[in-house]
DNA sequence: ATAGGTGCAAAGTCTTTGCGCTTAA
DNA sequence: TTAAGCGCAAAGACTTTGCACCTAT
C-alpha cells in the first residue's frame, strides 16, 4: 500500500477524534482539507485501513456503521438520545470469551459487545427539563 | 394490528426455524406458500413484528441483519465459514450489564453480544481436509 | 516508468415507501 | 363499511466499482 495524502488525512481523522465517526462524518471532516475528495475515496480508504488493522470498523448491533481508531480490546455504548458512542472497558472479556469458546466448541476470532441506552448527560437533561442537545 | 395470512406465515417461519434467517431467506420460504408475496411485505412485517416484540431483529457486529424468534436474553455466534448463526447462553449478563451501567453512569436499555469464529463442524471439516459445505 | 491512488459518476445491495386494489373485522 | 394490509414498482440510503487522469516511488 502506497502513501497518499488523502489516506493519511482519513486515518488521522479517525485516530484523533474520540467520536467513532461514520463514513459520512469522516468525509465531511476530510473535505475541510481536501474539498474535492470523493466519498468513494473515503470508503475505499476506510476499508483498506480496517483490513490492515490500522483502524476498526464497528457495526453497532442496532445498525449504524462506524470507525474507531482504538484497536485494543474494548466495547461501545451508544446513547439513543444524542447518538454519541462511548467506549467501555471490559477486562474480564478474555475469560468470558474462553468460556464461551469451550462450552460451545466454537473458535472465537472476534467479539463485539454493543450496548444501547441513555448517557449521563442526556438523562440529566431530561430530568431537569432541558431540551435534548441533538434533534436526530 | 390486524391479522393477515402473510404476517402469520412470516412470523411462523421465524419462530419455527432455529436458523436466524435474513429477510431474503424469510421471503424465499414464504413464497413457497404465497408465491405472489412481495419482499416489501416481508420487510414491513418483520419490522412491525420486531417493534411489538414478537421477534427480534439482530444486526451482526460484522454487518448482516437477521431475525430471531427467541426473544429471551441470549446471544449469537456467527461461523465465518458456513455463515450459520448459533445461540449462546450468558446467564451472568445481568450482573455484567449492571456493572457497566454503574461504572459509566449509563442507563443500559439494550445489550447485544456478537461473536464471530469457526464452528465445530467447519473446523473439523478443515482439519480433515474435506471441502467446506457452503461456498458463500 | 509504472503500480497504485484519486475524483467522478454509474451501478449494486438492501430496505423503505407511495399507491391502487384486497381483506379482515 | 372501512381501516389495515397487500403486491408492485419506484425511490432511498449506503456502499462499491469502472474508468480516465494523477501521484508516489
Amino acid at each position: 500500500m502506497n502513501y497518499s495524502q488523502q489516506r493519511s488525512c482519513i486515518l488521522n481523522i479517525v485516530l484523533s477524534k474520540p467520536v467513532h465517526p461514520t463514513a459520512e462524518q469522516v468525509y465531511n471532516e476530510a473535505r475541510k482539507k481536501y474539498p474535492r475528495i470523493s466519498l468513494g475515496t473515503v470508503y475505499r480508504n476506510l476499508n483498506q485501513l480496517s483490513e490492515i488493522g490500522a483502524l476498526k470498523k464497528i457495526c453497532s448491533p442496532y445498525g449504524s456503521v462506524r470507525f474507531d481508531g482504538r484497536t485494543d480490546p474494548h466495547f461501545h455504548m451508544e446513547c439513543t438520545v444524542c447518538r454519541e458512542v462511548f467506549d467501555v472497558e471490559l477486562p474480564e472479556l478474555a475469560a468470558l470469551e474462553k468460556r464461551i469458546s469451550d462450552e460451545n466448541n466454537f473458535t472465537v476470532t472476534r467479539c463485539e459487545i454493543g450496548l444501547q441506552g441513555v448517557c449521563e448527560k442526556c438523562r440529566k437533561n431530561f430530568s431537569e427539563g432541558i431540551d435534548k442537545p441533538d434533534g436526530k
